[in-house]
DNA sequence: ACACTATCCTGCAGGC
DNA sequence: TGCCTGCAGGATAGTG
């Protein structure tokens, strides 16, 4: 499910119940993520206060006060959800199965945060708070694309003499961290580059960005933000903490929308789906080049 | 180093 | 109605 603006939606609902909480205790259910549990997990988290609730890329960090923080990947079908203590309180609203709840956390307040994961492709660690820099999967991450760090130099110099997909490019975590198969899609279009074209042809012998990859950044920026304002797109499984819909499903340009007429003003093209290193992309052959 | 594939897992939509 | 196939927002191990 989640990219950037899913994932930074999921924190910005959980951070007012869970920093500042004590974890009372902590359920799993299920122990086959994707990564098996630390050892000892719930044991170590009990007790336990969250100082902060961070994002860095599509991972969720809670600092706790024992100088360790819980790292957590939603993976493709994960979700929180906060549910009452209050007996005969149902959710609704989250419209999940319990059949697939395989954390809880029960915090001192009397609420339970909820992780469910049907395709289990999620994990959760715990990693000592001034080693996460270090940590193999995360020292590996690339920019923040929300950041300064993401302009048309940077990626003149990541895409310069590489023959791959300026799409395949945009979903590897190690150059830039958190963007997924629909925010890439749509910031291709944004910026009318195809996702075809070989990466290196959008930088100069000399190494600067062509006027079609100098437009990328912002476009990239552009469409994360107009996600984060939307509360993320709901596809499937995502869901605001509140039980609430994101709504940037409705404003994809390209995403899912094969057959369509292109929205660039004054284009008179048609979407059209292809499958890149296995997944599907989708773009207008028109005004993309 | 780089490009590309297969794989983990469940649920759902579409075709017959 | 059911059965089958393919596809889904991610990341990684493994192949040339």
């Amino acid at each position: 499910m989640p990219e950037l603006p899913e994932v930074e939606t999921v924190r910005r609902g959980l951070a007012p119940a869970l920093v500042g909480a004590t974890i009372a205790r902590v359920e799993v259910r299920r122990h086959d993520l994707r990564l098996p549990f630390p050892q000892r997990f719930a044991a170590r988290l009990q007790g336990r206060r969250v100082l902060d609730l961070r994002r860095r890329a599509k991972y969720l960090i809670a600092d706790l006060d024992d100088a360790h923080s819980l790292i957590m990947h939603l993976g493709m079908s994960g979700s929180f959800r906060i549910d009452d203590e209050t007996p005969g309180h149902f959710h609704r609203a989250s419209g999940k199965s319990a059949a697939h709840d395989h954390v809880v956390f029960h915090l001192d307040h009397g609420k339970r945060v909820v992780y469910n994961d049907p395709r289990r492709f999620g994990c959760m660690l715990l990693v000592a708070t001034n080693e996460i820099v270090a940590d193999k999967r995360f020292c590996s991450l690339g920019v923040e694309p929300l950041s300064d760090a993401l302009d048309a130099a940077f990626v003149a110099g990541v895409f310069r003499g590489r023959a791959a997909p300026v799409k395949a490019l945009l979903l590897d975590q190690r150059l830039i961290a958190g963007l997924g198969n629909i925010y890439v899609c749509e910031a291709l279009h944004r910026a009318h580059i195809s996702p075809l074209r070989a990466a290196g042809s959008l930088v100069t012998g000399s190494g600067r960005p062509s006027a079609a990859l100098a437009r990328l950044p912002q476009a990239i920026k552009d469409v994360l933000q107009d996600a984060l304002k939307a509360g993320g797109s709901s596809l499937r499984d995502h869901r605001q903490i509140d039980g609430s819909l994101g709504y940037f499903q409705h404003s994809f340009r390209v995403y899912d929308r094969e057959g369509a007429a292109c929205p660039t003003p004054g284009c008179k093209g048609t979407i059209a789906r292809v499958v890149q290193s296995g997944r599907s992309t989708f773009h207008c052959p028109r005004c993309q080049k």
